[in-house]
Parts: C-alpha cells; sequence; structure tokens
DNA sequence: ATAATATTCAAACATGCGTTTAAATCGAAC
DNA sequence: GTTCGATTTAAACGCATGTTTGAATATTAT
C-alpha cells in the first residue's frame, strides 16, 4: 500500500501528458495507460475529461499561491516597509522554483500553464483566473505601495509584461540556474518599472508622429 | 474572378479557426465549410492539415518580418547612431499593430503564433523559427549595439524577458491603444535594459539592500 | 471543337476519441 | 460468513476526425 492512490497516480499522468502534448492531443487512453489504470477510472474519480484538467491545475496552483504568499509576507514586514525587489521575488522565485525543481513535472506543469494563457478555453481561463486572482492583486498592491503616485492602469499593464516576461522564460526549455535567472528578471522588471513611471499616453497627447516620435524623448 | 482563390480562401479561413480554437480543435470540416470550398479541396491544394498550418504562418511571418527590418533600417541609418528606444520599437510596433490592425485577423493571428511557441510542436517550432532566427540576430546585434560592454549572455536572456512581455500583451484580449501599449513597453524594456546591465556587485543602491539576501538565499 | 490538364465535388474509409454501461472484484461492518 | 457500498474492469457506443478515392466539372492549349 505504498503505492500512490488511483487518483494521484491519474493526476501525474495526466499532468506529465497535458504538458507534453497539451489537453486536446493526449487522450485518455494514453494517460490512464500511463499511470496503470483502468480508462473508465477517470470518469470515476473527476467526471470528464476537462475535470480532469482542472484539478491539475487546481493542486499545483494552490502550493505555488501559498509559496508566493509567503514570500511576500516575509517582505511586507520588513522595518523599513517593503522594498520593491523582494516583492517582485516572491511573485517570480516561486514559480521559477517551481518549474525548475528536482521535480522534471514541475517545468512541465508550467508549459502546461503557458498553454492555458495561450488557450481560448474560457472556462479554464475563469477557473485559473480566479484561483489568481487575490495573488495578483495582492502583489500589485504590495508594488503600488513601493511606487507611490503610479497610475493604476500603467502599473497594471507593466505587471503584464512581467507575467509575461516571467511565464514566457519558464516555458523555455533552458535549463540554466534558477536564482541566477530570477536574480536577472527581478532586476530587469525592477530597473523597467521605475525607469518608466510615468505612461506614454501622457506624452502622446501632444506628439501625433508615430510612436517613435514619443520614443525619441530617450533621455 | 473578383473572389478570392481557392488558395487564399482557405488559408483565411484557416488563420481565423487555428487561431480562435487551436490546431487540434480546429476541423477541416469547418475550415472549409467557412471558405466556402469543397473539404478535398485542402490536401488537394496544400498536401494535409498541418502542412496548412505552416502555409498559415509563412504568410504572415513574412510580412511582419518585412515591416520589423524596414524600421530597423530607420533606426540603424540615423546620423547619431542607433538609438535602443527605435531599436526596440522597430521590434515591438509592428507585431502589435498587426495583432491589433484594422484586420481583425492579424490579432488573432497573433495569438495563434503564442499558441505555437506554447505548443511542442518540433515541426512547428522548427519552421518559425527558421524563418525568425535571422530577425532575431539582426535584432540582437543592434540592441548590442547600443548597450556597448553588456554581456552577451545576459543581453540573450533579457530579450527573451522583451519577447515574453510582447508575446503575453499581445495574446491578451484587450482593445486598448496600440500605441500607447508599444510606447509603455519600449519604456518598459529600454529601462530594464539599460538599469540592469551592472554585475550584481556593482548594481548597489539603498533601494536593493535586502533584495540580494532574498534572492540568493535558497528558502 | 477537341484533347489534355487542373480543379472541384460527394461519398466513403479507417481510426481514434470521450463517454457509458454493466458485470466483476475488493474492503469493511455487522 | 454474509452483506453492502466503493472501486475496478472489459467491452461497447456514438461520433468526429483526417484522409483517400474516383467521377464530374471547369480551364486551357492546340
Amino acid at each position: 500500500m505504498s503505492e500512490p492512490s488511483t487518483c494521484d497516480r491519474i493526476l501525474d499522468a495526466a499532468e506529465t501528458l497535458f504538458a507534453e502534448q497539451g489537453f486536446h492531443l493526449a487522450s485518455l487512453r494514453q494517460i490512464t495507460q500511463a499511470a496503470g489504470v483502468n480508462l473508465a477510472a477517470v470518469h470515476y474519480h473527476f467526471g470528464s475529461k476537462q475535470a480532469l484538467l482542472l484539478a491539475v491545475f487546481r493542486r499545483r496552483l494552490d502550493a505555488l499561491n501559498q509559496a508566493r504568499l509567503k514570500r511576500l509576507e516575509e517582505a511586507l514586514g520588513k522595518a523599513d516597509g517593503p522594498q520593491l525587489e523582494d516583492v517582485l521575488d516572491a511573485f517570480v522565485y516561486p514559480a521559477l522554483a517551481f518549474s525548475r525543481g528536482s521535480d522534471a513535472d514541475g517545468h512541465r506543469f508550467m508549459q502546461l500553464l503557458m498553454r492555458a494563457f495561450a488557450d481560448r478555453d474560457e472556462d479554464l481561463h475563469a477557473a485559473i483566473s480566479s484561483e489568481y486572482a487575490f495573488v495578483m492583486r495582492r502583489f500589485a498592491d504590495a508594488i503600488a505601495q513601493t511606487l507611490p503616485g503610479r497610475e493604476p492602469d500603467l502599473l497594471r499593464r507593466q505587471l503584464d509584461f512581467i507575467v509575461g516576461a516571467l511565464t514566457y522564460t519558464m516555458a523555455e526549455s533552458s535549463l540554466a540556474d534558477t536564482r541566477s535567472i530570477a536574480s536577472d528578471l527581478v532586476r530587469f522588471a525592477a530597473a523597467g518599472l521605475r525607469g518608466s513611471g510615468l505612461s506614454a499616453e501622457l506624452y502622446d497627447s501632444t506628439a501625433r508622429t508615430g510612436a517613435r516620435g514619443t520614443l525619441e524623448t530617450s533621455s
């Protein structure tokens, strides 16, 4: 009885095969065969293929969110108030460590996560968003606290830049050192945030000669 | 004969449906019905569903690469040498304009492109890379020219950050103004690049004293 | 007009899919 | 030891898919 349960074996196999081949290409026959369980076990324990995918996501996102929030709490509890780099690191590092840890499936899950963002599956998107919205707002608030006066719309847009950079980086198959990648990304994001406090829209209102017109103010 | 040819009608419908639903979910019956052509026309003109996908990519990537390189040439031809913002804009703006232009299919194609990066389809990945490698190197060289002394490995990594931010932003369905998004992203990327070029030891300011401990201490 | 070629068409083929079913097997509780 | 619910199993169902086929039609050149 040291064997993992049927549910866990299905979840593990599904996570691997969904990430490797995509949701629609990975078949339940493949998954159940890799898990060493019967085909019908999926519908017995989860109800449908789609519900299985959601279960795979939930299991990992819970752990990731917890790790991120724990680090965020540490950053917020500092004596002098939160430092921007600490907040960014609390967001970036757990995800990268998760995607490159000793568990090879972590990396595959992160590829699956990026796939989910690329997909237009609305049910899946909604499920992930609801699982993430709370965490994202905590981080947005913390970052705003370190950048007083920043317009909320611009900050949201810049957070998307960081999420994109992080997601894309995680999906890359390069096996470079996690900590150094996290360091580089935090530094890059912090510099990007600090160095572009004013929205381009404020400049665009007067310069109508195209994007380059607004960009040549590279003082 | 004022109607578009069968090939073009298939390509248009395929681009839309691949982007909306993904490669494996969009069926040839859907595509040929939307195009108003017979089911077998796909195999007659393209050979297979996969070959149709590659044809869809090639048609758009040619145009995007051309637009990017044209703007890059303009940036490189400036009297005082290329400005970092101009080079970044040459990379960012055509993609964003393409994804949000008057042609609604442009946006869908960019979603399809992000999907391709998330997919592990090696044939597709190789085809896209070969179509992109030349352009990417041109831009990497141009950026390196504006940031003398930057370590090539770090620059490559930072370029991936920018590609990720751009790709993720393009896949978002928000309909905000293209030029303002491009400007914000260029400004963010330029600040990120300029502000994080120094090694960790030299990058030392009061704002960062807490980050190093967090980043380089494993939990 | 005729022949040759290129293209379109409706129909079928083989396959794999997610799902369902109903019987078989297991594990405790009484 | 029997009973009863939980779990596993093998088999089948219905359906959609990519692909192929061969005849019908349009296009072009002679």
